[in-house]
DNA sequence: AACAGCCCCTGCCCGC
DNA sequence: TGCGGGCAGGGGCTGT
């Protein structure tokens, strides 16, 4: 489930391997993860296009190509794979591009969850406003984030996963910045102190950074271009731990489900604060 | 406006 | 061994 620092990472890693390359040629064998425009008009206008440049924002991915552009998201499986073009294609990649170099680009997804839209890049700036995306998690600003929590009554996990409220935060990171924050995650958002507040925003940004310098968290299926898997899973607190010991204070760690996702908290260091009024 | 519910998918795990 | 059912889960969409 790549979130903000993994989608980062595989950034680098095609503008390492793949920048300046032109496409020669084109499979695509599940049209669904294309969702815009048709398939025939998706490899009409891809054919001779070169890759010009590679950006992020949240846990989207933008792909330059000159007069047209993409955006990608991964969702919970997605990979971008760089491979030579006589390697055997596997049964979930489901779409190849061939390029000049003797390489492929391929999109590989188990799930078929994630998606690619592709359009004129001048139209860039409004179709990543259509995503209303929050700030990038270090940009955050503490009172306009405190003015977000004050008008939701949400667990506060379910706003840190937010896009809107804050881009690029998924599952894994949500439970880690909630557990540095020493917040419950069912804590009504609208219930969370000032001084909590400032803190979720501190480790928000803290988090997601150090995961960056480390390269992601690899749990299930993540890895970079190259195949590399990422170095921050070793740093987790929280996430995957239930039953295990709390780093801060032994108590075995708790798993319940918030929002329909399994959510792993210290229910010593996290305590549901009673609301007052 | 906020939020709940549904849908997309497949691999994996469980019980029988 | 084979099979059916349940589960996981980000985000887009609809309905309230």
């Amino acid at each position: 489930m790549p979130e903000l620092p993994e989608v980062d990472r595989v950034r680098q890693g095609l503008e390492d391997l793949v920048l300046g390359a032109r496409v020669t040629g084109l499979s695509l064998s599940w049209p669904k993860i294309i969702d815009q425009p048709s398939p025939e008009e998706f490899e009409t206008i891809m054919l001779g296009l070169r890759l010009e440049g590679l950006g992020r924002r949240g846990k989207y991915l933008i792909f330059d190509w000159g007069e047209w552009a993409w955006i990608s998201h991964l969702r919970m499986e997605g990979k971008w794979l760089v491979l030579p073009s006589d390697q055997a294609v596997d049964k979930h990649t489901h779409l190849v591009l061939q390029l000049d170099d003797g390489r492929d680009l391929r999109y590989h997804d188990v799930r078929k969850f994630g998606r690619i839209r592709l359009f004129p890049k001048a139209q860039l700036d409004e179709e990543l406003a259509r995503l209303n995306l929050g700030p990038e998690p270090w940009d955050l600003d503490a009172d306009t984030f405190y003015q977000q929590l004050q008008r939701r009554k949400l667990a506060i996990k379910l706003v840190l996963l937010d896009q809107h409220v804050v881009a690029g935060i998924g599952n894994i990171y949500a439970d880690e910045i909630l557990y540095r924050a020493r917040l419950h995650p069912e804590q009504p958002a609208n219930t969370v102190s000032r001084i909590k507040s400032n803190r979720l925003v501190h480790y928000a940004g803290k988090v997601i950074e150090e995961a960056m310098a480390k390269g992601g968290t690899t749990i299930r299926s993540y890895t970079d271009a190259l195949g590399h898997s990422g170095g921050f899973q070793q740093t987790l607190n929280a996430y995957g731990r239930a039953g295990l010991p709390c780093p801060r204070c032994q108590t075995p760690m708790k798993k319940i489900k918030v929002g329909q996702r399994g959510t792993t908290f210290c229910p010593r260091c996290q305590v549901l604060k009673k609301e007052r009024r």
